[in-house]
DNA sequence: TCTAAATCTACACCCAACGTAAGGTTTAGA
DNA sequence: TCTAAACCTTACGTTGGGTGTAGATTTAGA
C-alpha cells in the first residue's frame, strides 16, 4: 500500500516549504504522482527520492536549470531519453567541473586544517604567556 | 619595483568586471593599495591573488560572508587576529561540510560515470540495430 | 596643452530561488 | 453537519551577487 502523502508531509519529510515544492513544480523538477478533484497534490515517496536528490546537487553547486537536465537519468529508464548525445554532454561537463572541484576541494580541507593547527597553537601560546 | 595598477588591468588579469571589485570593496573583501588624489584606485599583486582566492573558494560553494570571514588567514599574519576561537569555530564547520561536501561528490562523480557509460552503450546499441 | 580613454560615484535594474500575504476552497474528523 | 486545519492560486516582496548606465572627473600621452 503505497500511501500517497500530501504537500504538508512531503515538505515536513523532504526538509523544505511547500512554496519551494510549488516552484519546484513549476520548474517541472517535481510533480505530484496524482491530482484529484479539486486540485490538491498527492505524492509517492519517488517524490520525496527526488528532492531529496535534488538537495544533493544543489549541495553540489549545480543550479535547478543543472539540476532538471540530469535529474530523469536517476528516476527514469534511459531507454527513452530522447537527446542522448546531448545528455552525454552535459554529463561529461559536469564530471570534470566535477574533478576540479574534488582537486580544489581537497586543496581548501587541507588549508582548513593548516590554518585550524595554527590558530590553536597560537592561542595555547596566548595562554601560557 | 612592484609596480601599481589600475582597476581596468585587475579586471582584465582576474576576469571579473571592475563593477564587482568595486562591490567587492563595498563588502571588505578587497581594497586599493594606495588611493592618490582624486580618487583613482592603485591595485598590487596581492589583490590579484586575493580575487584568485575569492573565485576558488566560490566554486567552492562559499558565500561571500563566509569568504570574508577566512580570507585574511591567506593573506595576513595569524598572530594579529582577534578571535581566534570564533575564527576556529568557522574553520572547523566548514571544514565538517567540506568533508560532506568530498564524500557527495565523489558519489556524485561515480554516478556521473556510470550513467555515461549507460548512455554510450544504449547508443552503440541503437546505431547497431 | 589638449583630448580620448579610463575612472569615479550613485542609482537603478537583473536573475535565481525562494518567502509572505491575501482571499478563497477543500477536507478530515468530532 | 460543521468547523478548523490544510490546501489552493495569484501577486508582490526579499536576498545574494552582481550588472548597466549616466554624467562628471581625471589621467595619460601625443
Amino acid at each position: 500500500m503505497s500511501s500517497l502523502m500530501q504537500i504538508g508531509e512531503l515538505s515536513e519529510r523532504a526538509g523544505v516549504s511547500h512554496r519551494t515544492i510549488h516552484y519546484y513544480e513549476r520548474l517541472g523538477l517535481l510533480r505530484p504522482a496524482e491530482r484529484e478533484g479539486a486540485g490538491y497534490r498527492y505524492y509517492d515517496d519517488v517524490a520525496l527520492r527526488r528532492l531529496e536528490k535534488i538537495a544533493a546537487l544543489k549541495r553540489l553547486g549545480l543550479n535547478l536549470d543543472e539540476i532538471a537536465a540530469v535529474l530523469d537519468l536517476y528516476f527514469v529508464d534511459a531507454t527513452g531519453i530522447r537527446g542522448k548525445e546531448k545528455v552525454i554532454e552535459i554529463l561529461k561537463a559536469q564530471l570534470a567541473r566535477a574533478d576540479t572541484q574534488l582537486h580544489e576541494l581537497t586543496v581548501f580541507k587541507r588549508d582548513l586544517e593548516d590554518n585550524i593547527a595554527r590558530m590553536e597553537r597560537l592561542i595555547a601560546e596566548a595562554r601560557r604567556g
